[in-house]
DNA sequence: TTGAAAATATTGAATATTCAACAATTGAAG
DNA sequence: CTTCAATTGTTGAATATTCAATATTTTCAA
């Protein structure tokens, strides 16, 4: 009697169903705990996420224009603005114009960023081993796979 | 010669794997993604995300502690504060001091709070039934159950 | 029973983010 | 060429979030 319970989850969510059942939800449950995990371990460097993330797209040495670095360290423009100028102060990063176009700006990192950058990528190296360690490599590349290729089905 | 490349992702990025091959780095892209989807349906009722999850974990009709709140709805306590503040005066909820534990205090949802539950679930069931139609059922759901399971593995 | 510690929620100040307006430059149509 | 629209980045004001401190109530040990 009754249809099998193959899975605890089954479907599109109704309307009654639990939150934890929305699609929605659960990634941001799952990245608000990763997050925080990544954050506490950055936090010996005393660094906010999105500083690696900013550290790590520059350190392929390329200049990268305001629009782009935002785009890909997922921070709208004023904000990345904003969170530069620290970096500037810090002397981790630093402007250029760029020539072809000068309405751009380009973001280098420093040498002093190269070294911050090095550090923060063992640690966050280090994070996503301890995750492979307690859910699993297979879980792990599946679940990557998986996100990949939702973000691609969203564009 | 080599090693095959089975996947596009594999193993824990090494330090100068570009970022986006961190889990950390997928689960924020794919989060925003979804979310930034979500607002704009839910814009249609001028309510933020959390406040459809507020609503949502209210409509079970039982009272809830502003930190079973909290943790339900992904905000810590401040934030839920004012942004419970704000729902009530719009009236869609109301406090309750909890007779049991005067420390603590119950949250209900109104009338019409439900009423703008039901259509804000509306919305978001749509969404997901969106993604189910571009992402697929099995991809969905798949990952789904990963995500669970990282959330679990990670307590 | 009393007093100290823990739990719960809120507040206000400090900080961060977002929105809308702006300035500068480029592109493109007439 | 000139002008107008589009692109790029920044700024300042409005808004939201977070941190630390506070108030209240409960718990628990002495």
């Amino acid at each position: 009697m009754g249809q099998d319970k193959v899975s605890a989850v089954a479907r599109p969510p109704k309307d009654n169903s639990p939150i934890t059942e929305h699609l929605a939800y659960l990634l941001a449950q799952a990245n608000r705990e990763i997050n925080r995990q990544l954050e506490m371990r950055l936090s010996k460097e005393g660094v906010p996420v999105e500083q690696w993330r900013i550290l790590k797209v520059l350190s392929d040495g390329n200049g990268h224009s305001m629009g782009e670095l935002a785009d890909a360290v997922l921070l709208n423009h004023p904000t990345l603005t904003k969170m530069v100028d620290r970096m500037v102060s810090d002397a981790l990063v630093y402007r250029v114009q760029d020539p072809k176009d000068r309405r751009k700006v380009l973001m280098f990192v420093s040498d002093r960023g190269k070294a911050l950058s090095k550090r923060l990528n063992s640690l966050a190296v280090s994070q996503e081993e301890h995750i492979v360690e307690s859910y699993g490599d297979k879980s792990t590349n599946e679940l990557k796979r998986l996100l990949e290729s939702l973000i691609d089905s969203s564009n």
